[in-house]
DNA sequence: AGCGTGACGTATA
DNA sequence: TTATACGCCACGC
């Protein structure tokens, strides 16, 4: 690629700021998440004390790509569902890689989601985050 | 600079 | 119970 030639190449979406405190954070805890487990953006966001920006969270992991060991794979929506599957790349990849973990998975649908959630708040300190 | 969109979730009707 | 409304706010156009 030529990214030396001369353009700003804008390397990450994000830089400095709040913001980045945030994705930060998010990114920390999702390292938490033990495999063969699944969390949901609300349960990240509550923790965070951001309640009622999931929608945030989901962004975060649009970006997570950047970062290394963060499960991205293991955010789902609060039913259970696959709602980022379209943002890995090929058509499967993220329900291959729960299934992998031991995380049934039909319809885009992780089976008995209960068993599986895993709730930041009952095993992490907020204050650590 | 304004508008629509979106890996969400809760509140109303 | 299903269907809308809305809060949230970064980002692309």
């Amino acid at each position: 690629m030529s990214n030396c030639s001369g353009k700003k190449a804008k390397p990450l979406p994000i830089s400095v700021g709040a913001l980045s405190d945030f994705y930060s954070r998010v990114y920390a805890l999702c390292r938490h998440i033990p495999e063969g487990r699944v969390t949901s953006y609300g349960a990240i966001a509550k923790f965070l004390g951001a309640a009622r920006s999931s929608r945030m969270v989901g962004y975060a992991m649009n970006n997570s790509f950047n970062e290394q060991g963060v499960p991205a794979h293991r955010v789902v929506n609060r039913l259970g569902m696959l709602s980022g599957k379209h943002h890995f790349p090929g058509s499967t990849l993220m329900q291959d890689l729960l299934e992998n973990e031991g995380v049934p998975i039909l319809n885009d649908r992780v089976q008995n989601f209960d068993q599986y959630f895993w709730n930041p708040a009952d095993h992490l300190d907020p204050k650590d985050f």
